[in-house]
DNA sequence: CCTAAAGTGGGACGAGCGTACCGCTTAATG
DNA sequence: CATTAAGCGGTACGCTCGTCCCACTTTAGG
């Protein structure tokens, strides 16, 4: 995330994400706790409204309404902090998704094709923020393996739908829904024009059609 | 780009990629017009190997083998810097696509899935760096018109593709091809994983399938 | 209760950033 | 040839950044 070489071996305190070895020594204080996931909050939402370069320590801290020296003494380093917002982004994101998912009851193509066109368009700082840090995975091998997450949950979800719809749901299947998907999203989001929706509508029919055919469950 | 306010008029200099007004005056300096494209040039390299990040005015000054103060002097900001680096990068994208396209003989549906799936292959990095200038589209008005530029540009050339090969090339035919290279572009370029080339040809095969019947052009 | 460790917070440090300044050089115009 | 402005480059300013330091308070095990 950074390419700057670590100067000196951080203070001997908590680190990344594990508040105490899980055996011997004290547990954890509650505020700890607390503390820790306001800042991973904090830095979440940071990084939705203003991107990458928003999510600095002051910024969290102050956001958490905790010192500066918080952020340093919760997350050994800006990159471990967000590495960690990221993963947390991508479980809340693919939680959302699955939620909205589990709630379909139409299995008509139409009404399919508009699930999974408006699946994403829930709230669009957060979306430039997770694909910024997808894009970072790109360059930092230490986000590679969120990013796959991302991609693979997002893969399950679309299996499932498609399942429950009676389409074939095998991997190629899958993964041409599913990459389609991703395309339409990042339009969307990046480009935020306004016949957007219907032309996504339009895009996941053809999808589906073109994966067919469909058997009643 | 960056949502710090402006500290002050800039000096009264050239600005923003327009060596001269149009009409009075003297005529740019060869050497200026040299500098100019070395600096946009060593911008967009620099962009490409580490990312936003990494353009920093001394960066492009010291890779383009020139003071620091000629950063400033060919551009008005860091952001009108990046913003011409952006539409550089892109005017090269396109047309480096367009020649690879071009060189196209096969029509078979496997060689034209082949041909796309492989048009984003040229250079990582730059990809990477071409990538997160678009995501930053979507927070900076600025860049908006830089990236449906992008996005239209690789239409019409998908569009070429399909009516040389036969295809329908209405415009459902042709975003609905276009967003499906976007997803594997991007996720390729993320992910890089080995399998993902022969996925790509599988999808692409998929979707000229979908937007079929071919007739012999 | 005592004491060692964990938790806490204010402040400081050094580095890198974008940008402005200003005197010098170069080149085109009259 | 003189003059005027563009071109140029070294340097400095003001700022924010990530991180560290250190004295202080709280907590919980013995």
């Amino acid at each position: 995330m950074s390419e700057l070489p670590p100067r000196a071996l951080p203070s001997g305190h908590l680190q990344a994400g594990r508040i105490r070895p899980a055996s011997g020594g004290r547990r954890p204080q509650q505020r700890a706790v607390r503390r820790h996931e306001a800042l991973l909050d904090a830095a979440a939402a940071l990084l939705g409204e203003g991107g990458f370069a928003a999510v600095t320590h002051r910024a969290v801290a102050q956001r958490a309404g905790l010192p500066l020296a918080a952020t340093s003494y919760y997350f050994s380093s800006r990159d471990a902090l967000l590495t960690e917002a990221f993963a947390l982004l991508v479980e809340r994101e693919l939680a959302q998704m699955r939620a909205s998912m589990e709630a379909i009851t139409a299995v008509s193509p139409d009404a399919i094709a508009d699930l999974l066109a408006g699946a994403y368009a829930f709230d669009r700082p957060r979306q430039l923020g997770l694909w910024e840090l997808y894009l970072q995975a790109g360059r930092d091998p230490a986000l590679q393996g969120i990013a796959r997450a991302w991609t693979d949950g997002c893969d399950e979800i679309v299996a499932t739908v498609l399942r429950r719809a009676g389409y074939p749901h095998g991997q190629p299947e899958v993964r041409f829904v599913t990459t389609l998907l991703s395309g339409l999203w990042l339009e969307d989001v990046v480009e935020a024009r306004p016949e957007a929706r219907g032309r996504a509508r339009d895009a996941v029919a053809r999808a589906l059609a073109a994966i067919g055919p469909r058997v009643e469950p």
